[in-house]
DNA sequence: TATGAATGAGTTTTCATTCAT
DNA sequence: AATGAATGAAAACTCATTCAT
């Protein structure tokens, strides 16, 4: 906000200097969670002076915000390799399979994931998935265009809403919430199950 | 620390006084967001001295705690009438009027359920949803149950999980996150197709 | 200080209700020390309204002064029996009976002794030792003029004064704060050598 | 309660500044005694920024503790060099010379030993003298096992015990405590006798 | 006379940010 | 470019005291 105001002079800023900040936020962030997290913290975690800190990033929202996009980036890059491998396989099995890789993806990260998503308070300004969830979207939406081209796009875009918000939310729930006694496996099944049903409903109804 | 217990006196607590200082609280959580949120903020939004917020309160966890108590029972309260009201008809039209009315429920909480689910930083502890889902939870648990004996505990439990999962998050996102262009009437359609087949297709499966 | 100046009608004052004030509060000081004495507290462990308290103490100054002086005049009491009780003993032997009686008395008190001596912030103001100690100082002084009469006054107020300050601090480390591996009536002893063998050697010095 | 260690930075630590906040506190202490010796009122005296003290102690008690540590180290410090020069005189000449030594150091740091020791609300904890006492009385100890080695150990301490607390605590009360009107030549003198003649009649008695 | 709900000035403490070196 | 000592606004919370009932 007040940002954009500040005298910012043009310098080199070393990549490795940021990337050593952002780990060590995120080392912090998952060891101690968002309370402690505060800025000397973290530049004595990376071991540098916090006045460094200040040098890559204009004030701790940025910070984070790097480091939200960051994670997002990563987690992006991931699913759309896995959306290259299964654009060969036929809709029920791909589903499937991208379901899988969706939520091994959110529980590898389901530390960061968490943290940022729920303790982090800068509102849905911090959480990683709307960006991820934004990305994919983008491929769905070329995909069915180019499978469904018959279909408005405000249609297009109700489907993929849907369906994003429905695999995202089960995903997540299954990797970062789910209560330790129940099976993961079975989870994944029922809710590809819905996914391939819906699915083929869909194409049915609109046949 | 040298403290044994925390001093409490036994007292009569004005219920009036406790919903001005949770009306004010959501007043300004609405407003501003959590941040600037402070307790001082509280008692004077509430018109009243600071000392009296912690004569009600212990601390302003606990405040907060009360906030998501009251709000998530009012919200639960109304969802029971409403599947009370819905017993009658047959799935496929009660799982959509229940759909409808958990939108309109969590449409008119937007404000709070966001504030205290993505800005308050305690994690999901501070997020309404949860105890609800869980109250209505239990009702679909007794109603799977009763219908469809056969079932063993567990399956019934992935049922319940997923159909929550899916109704709540759908429902979220087309109360609270829908972007202004979409249409709310087709996104409610569409999600509660996802829900009336996904239960066909289980009845049928499990015939 | 303000206290003289502030309006203070002419009441009936209640000494059950004094006392019961002060043994609350006496008990909470043992209980907890001064950290957490709180007059909401004591209102509330002599099961009264806090209001009743500031009817009878104009405020937690005086209230903590009441329980001095009140502890005090019972200790000075029961020393002051004591006397009467070695009158008839020779000196050497008056002496030691009076400072196992001293030891006993302090030992007795000792929890609201070293609470008011050691944790209440009113500086000396709040010891109850010198009151006691400056009665029994006032019979000394009595004692030793009658028995020296050709001793100037001011001779006989500094054999008082060390006399009194000898006994008291060495019984006070005995009963307060002797460490445990020590042996009471071996110090007892000790201390009672040093007093016999000093008011010999004046006795004999003066002769 | 979470955060799981404070955080405190590796850092260089300005001898100067520590000094400068212990003085300020030292000089408010004397000054207005510990009623009102917030830690805001410390870094305005030192003229300092607040967060500057926390810097420097984690919090009230620790500043506290540090002056207290200070004091102690300083006048134990002066009595040691004391008896190092006393050590070629008589008993009896050498128990006078580091009386009157003792009076001299407490009466100059009579301000702010009775300022920490019966103003600080925290028990005994702040009281300088209890370490002073305890280094001087090691000396002692050694000192009477080197010319009694024949006297078991724990008679030794016993008289060490009740040498100190006469010792300390007449000088206390002739340094701190006298009453405008008594002659402090003479009462040191009358105190250092009866020293004088405890440790005359012990060496007659045990020779 | 007794009560106890309400008060708010005052206290400790935190931590993002600056800037002289 | 990097540093880290210093800062101080702001937050949570306490508790002696008042006063309407």
């Amino acid at each position: 906000m007040a940002r954009s105001a500040r005298y910012r002079p043009v310098q080199r800023r070393s990549r490795a200097t940021i990337d050593n900040i952002l780990d060590a936020t995120a080392r912090l962030l998952v060891r101690h969670g968002y309370q402690g997290l505060t800025t000397n913290h973290i530049a004595a975690e990376a071991d540098i002076g916090i006045g460094t800190v200040y040098r890559y990033f204009a004030d701790k929202n940025e910070l984070l915000a790097a480091l939200r996009d960051r994670a997002s980036a990563e987690m992006t890059q991931e699913l759309i390799k896995a959306i290259g491998a299964s654009l060969s396989f036929e809709p029920a099995v791909a589903v499937r399979q991208l379901f899988v890789c969706l939520v091994d993806a959110l529980e590898r990260d389901r530390a960061i994931i968490s943290a940022l998503a729920s303790e982090v308070p800068m509102g849905l300004q911090s959480n990683i998935l709307p960006a991820v969830e934004g990305q994919i979207a983008q491929f769905c939406r070329l995909f069915i265009a180019h499978r469904r081209p018959d279909l408005p796009d405000t249609e297009v875009e109700e489907y993929v809403y849907i369906g994003m918000t429905l695999a995202f939310s089960a995903a997540l729930r299954i990797a970062v919430e789910r209560e330790p006694q129940m099976d993961r496996q079975r989870l994944i099944d029922r809710a590809a199950d819905v996914l391939t049903v819906w699915i083929e409903s869909t194409a049915a109804a609109t046949a």
